[in-house]
RNA sequence: GCCGAUGUAGCUCAGUUGGCUAGAGCAGCUGAUUUGUAAUCAGCAGGUCGUGGGUUCGAGCCCCUCCAUCGGCUCCA
């Protein structure tokens, strides 16, 4: 007999061997029906693993994300066996399960694998599915499972076995078909009751470019056929906010062969509503003690070959300016770094100027393989909302902290809560891909970590994501397809100053090397505004809209008194337009919808005889007529809860 | 850059096995109408079918090149 104790508290005394499913049934038939996979003393098994020691159980279903990713690892398997039997002789490689479905990926060897495909796939996983195979893992020695896949002519599997412990491989079998796997699977394929296979791509093996190319096929699965609609339906929803149809919808930018790809123009709309963003953050970071700087657009060659970006990114940028006489090179500016560094240098500096703060709109260029462009998020041209911070390593963590306060005024003042702050670190494997000594390094690591746990934030470490220079602080967002994209970013950073040999006098008398803190609350200008718009599917903060206010008039005949509406809110420092278009008022207010103008004032006989205006809200909530001060107080209201005012 | 897909009017789309002068709705323009809370009516105009080449008596449709876009991979200072 064993002990199995429940995350309730309560121990069942059991016969060894029992199986985590069997314990379920004794609960109740309703929990063995839901029952996908489980854990035992934190390991996860099988819902059909013997357990033969005392332990703690915990069962999962489709509500846990343990459930899922059985459920979704099974249909890999699943869909891996109907892809050998569609295309004969392709090679196995992997096929984990992710946040939102699972993948494949094979070398389809002369198959060439199409999306055309999909509805034989699909039926075929359905057919093995309601067949009801057992999943049934099974240990094999390193011999026996590399005779298996050298026979099998199969290199991929054979890397992958190479590299793991005799003792510890396991094969999962369903059906008759076989695979390598470590385990976390359903009981059998039957669970799976609905299948779609959403794309295919190219893919690394092993995710390095080098390596040859494999197809990645996509799919996700569901319990229920009802699950699947619904998920199909959220996809096409999250496809009307993607950023880049309301960019063109809502007339805020747009893209031109011409000009280039990744190159994109700022219409009007879109323009103010920039310009809107920038005053917000320049006026935070007034109060907060930085100073803004211009810079140029290009930069000799020797500047970024002192920064180290020339021998880490020159190759793969834009590439240099020539001058016509004396052969000289120069670089389109792809950050703004080296020239505050620069800045900072044409002075004398004293422990007393310190914490020095410069800030700059700066519009870099990055030579982004073509295929890596997306909309706004992804641009060859973009403006950083830069700032670097010249501090002595005393200032440095109040320096860093006071810019997560920043960031997070900003996140707050768009709505943005749903962020993850990931502390970005050095991958201590490749030690080739950073510069800098390793005593800096760590001390820079554990200023970004110490400020962040001060600073009570929430956050994960990814190690391998940070800069070149210096390990980052990142503020990460997802678009409306759960793609994570990074906003705000804060680095510290020991190497540019030295770089750049930067120095202050301290109170000693002596030279000191100033640490520096690169910082960009937004990120980028066009990013930010992308996700943005994603986030509110262009229903913008009031404070922010390009148009706050229509005013909509009933008949042409009230043309005069919209006109002295309109002059009122000019003077409020409200945007509005008036609408004297011959239309009907139901016209005019569908298309005011339509483009998500926050507010409409529709004004005739009754308004301009009463001196109201009848207001109505986007989205139709109707506030009934009032006087023009009113609706001003309306606005400042709605705009005072959106802002609040940074004090730092 | 790589893998796969897509490209017809400003936008959304139709266009049969290759066969008359490539169609529709919305947007635009002109006129009528003067409107009360999500689309008034009529007329007009708008296309080198992404580009360049090829096959064919004949190409929007078939083949190739390039360009751009979309979904991934890799990359992201």
């Amino acid at each position: 007999m064993i002990e199995v104790k429940l995350p309730d508290g309560a121990v069942m005394k059991v016969s060894s061997g029992t199986t985590p499913m069997e314990i379920a049934e004794s609960i109740s038939s309703g929990l063995a029906r839901n029952v996908l996979s489980a854990a035992y003393n934190d390991k996860t098994v099988e819902a059909n693993t013997p357990l033969v020691e005392n332990g703690d159980l915990v069962l999962y279903t489709w509500d846990q994300k343990e459930g899922k990713q059985a459920f979704w690892h099974s249909s890999a398997h699943i869909l891996a066996q109907a892809l050998e039997e569609q295309y004969p002789g392709i090679q196995l490689t992997i096929g984990p399960a992710i946040e939102n479905g699972f993948y494949y990926d094979i070398d389809p060897g002369d198959h060439t694998v199409t999306e055309k495909d999909f509805g034989l796939l699909e039926k075929r996983m359905l057919e093995i599915a309601r067949e009801k195979h057992p999943f049934v893992l099974r240990s094999i020695s390193k011999s026996d499972a590399l005779a298996h896949y050298t026979d099998q002519k199969n290199s991929y599997k054979v890397e992958l076995i190479e590299n793991l412990e005799d003792g510890s491989i396991t094969f999962c079998d369903h059906s008759d078909f076989t695979d390598l796997c470590r385990g976390g699977h359903l009981p059998h394929t039957g669970f799976v009751k609905a299948v779609k296979l959403t794309n295919i791509a190219g893919a690394y093996w092993r995710g390095d470019e080098s390596n040859t190319q494999l197809t990645r096929i996509y799919g996700i699965s569901f319990p229920k056929q009802k699950l699947l609609t619904e998920y199909l339906n959220m996809l096409e929803e999250a496809k009307k906010r993607d950023h880049r149809k309301l960019g063109a919808e809502l007339g805020l930018f747009t893209f031109s062969k011409k000009v280039g790809q990744g190159l994109p123009l700022w219409l009007p709309k879109g323009a103010a509503l920039r310009e809107r963003l920038e005053q917000f953050l320049k006026e935070a970071q007034r109060k907060a003690g930085y100073e803004q700087v211009v810079s140029p657009h290009i930069g000799h060659k020797d500047l970024y070959v002192t920064s180290g970006h020339y021998e880490k990114y020159g190759a793969d940028s834009f590439q240099p300016i020539k001058t016509p006489a004396d052969d000289e090179e120069f670089l389109l500016k792809p950050m703004n770094c080296p020239h505050h560094c620069e800045i900072y240098a044409s002075s004398n500096m004293s422990y007393r100027d310190l914490p020095i703060r410069y800030a700059e709109f700066g519009t870099v260029y990055r030579y982004e393989q073509s295929g890596e462009l997306h909309g706004l998020t992804r641009v060859r041209g973009f403006t950083q909302d830069d700032a670097h911070i010249f501090c002595t390593p005393e200032q440095l963590n109040e320096e860093f902290k006071a810019v997560i306060d920043l960031v997070l005024y900003v996140f707050g003042s768009l709505g943005f809560e749903d962020f993850t702050a990931q502390v970005s670190l050095r991958d201590p494997e490749k030690p080739e891909k950073y510069i800098g000594n390793t005593e800096n390094w760590d001390k820079a690591e554990k200023a970004i970590i110490n400020a962040a746990q001060e600073k009570g934030l929430n956050y994960v470490i990814e190690t391998g994501e940070a800069a070149f220079y210096g390990p980052k602080l990142d503020f990460m967002v997802k678009d409306a397809l759960g793609r994570s994209w990074q906003l705000g970013t804060i680095q510290v950073d020991y190497n540019l100053p030295e770089r750049f040999d930067l120095s202050y006098k301290g109170s000693d008398n002596e030279f000191h090397r100033p640490i520096m803190i690169h910082r960009a609350p937004f990120g980028s200008m066009e990013r930010f505004v992308a996700i943005l718009l994603e986030h509110t599917g262009g229903n913008f903060p009031l404070w922010l809209t390009p148009k706050q206010v229509n005013i909509l008039c009933v008949s042409e005949k009230h043309e005069k008194y919209a006109k002295k509406v309109s002059e009122l809110l000019e003077n409020a420092e409200i945007r509005a337009l008036v609408d004297n278009r011959n239309e009907t008022i139901g016209k005019k207010i569908r298309e005011s919808e339509v483009s998500k103008v926050p507010y409409m004032i529709v004004v005739g006989e009754q308004e301009a005889h009463q001196n109201m205006v009848s207001v109505r809200e986007h989205g139709g909530k109707d506030h009934g007529s009032m006087p023009v001060s009113e609706f001003v107080s309306l606005l400042q209201g709605v705009v005072d809860q959106e802002l609040k005012t940074f004090e730092p």
